[in-house]
DNA sequence: GCGCGATGTTCACATTGTAATAGTTATTAT
DNA sequence: ATAATAACTATTACAATGTGAACATCGCGC
């Protein structure tokens, strides 16, 4: 029973990858967004440690794709978010901007 | 020497938290400052020590001031942001604001 | 002197993040 | 048929980050 009450600076972007990529959403693809849009390196088990510990705190849920796709390997979990999932970024993101409100301007002038 | 990569998701909290308070970041004051901005509760302990932490990495510096002010206790320890520390702030943000980018949109049709 | 309020500090532990490595299975090459 | 390769998932052991509880310091008012 985890306490679950601030999501982790990697957690959010795990999750929002998730939401960007929608119903694409597996740990390679993940992965490769991650890069891509945050130019966030992230190693991939770390991508699947986290997703499977949210899951356990119902933030997200998984299931496996079809067996085959014309490719080896494991079937694809695919990952998608909860609403609690969605609520959680929310909220993490609203401290940012509270906290980021009005900063800007006075960086500028350094 | 720790390897220091990214920003935990408290660490930028405090960060935020101490150039929002200037010249008026000490422990208790930035406790109060997240916890009225960001609605966020932190123990006390876990600001000395994340910023104590950040300290050796060279993200924030401190200087005690003056032994008294009229008032007992130990004498204030005040927090500043260095150049690094802004540049992380940065990164981290810029990060998330990525991810977050057109996003807004489809969540409200949910 | 004694207690109170306003600080800062430390320790032990829980949670979060990562590197290294191993496991699964279709396709392609030999 | 067997082996190599490619595209994936999974586990383990550890490092970094975050927290609760308890303690230490010191001026002020009684």
């Amino acid at each position: 029973m985890p306490k679950a009450e601030h999501l982790g600076e990697f957690e959010q972007l795990a999750l929002l990858a998730v939401m960007r990529l929608a119903d694409e959403a597996y740990g390679a693809k993940i992965q490769a967004e991650l890069e891509a849009t945050a130019g966030r390196a992230a190693a991939i088990s770390s991508i699947y440690i986290t997703l499977t510990r949210m899951e356990k705190k119902g933030l997200v849920r998984s299931e496996l794709g079809p067996p085959s796709e014309g490719r080896g390997g494991k079937p694809r979990r695919y990952f998608r978010i909860e609403p609690e999932g969605v609520e959680a970024l929310q909220g993490s993101r609203a401290q940012l901007m509270a906290m980021w409100s009005g900063l800007e301007e006075r960086l500028k002038q350094v």
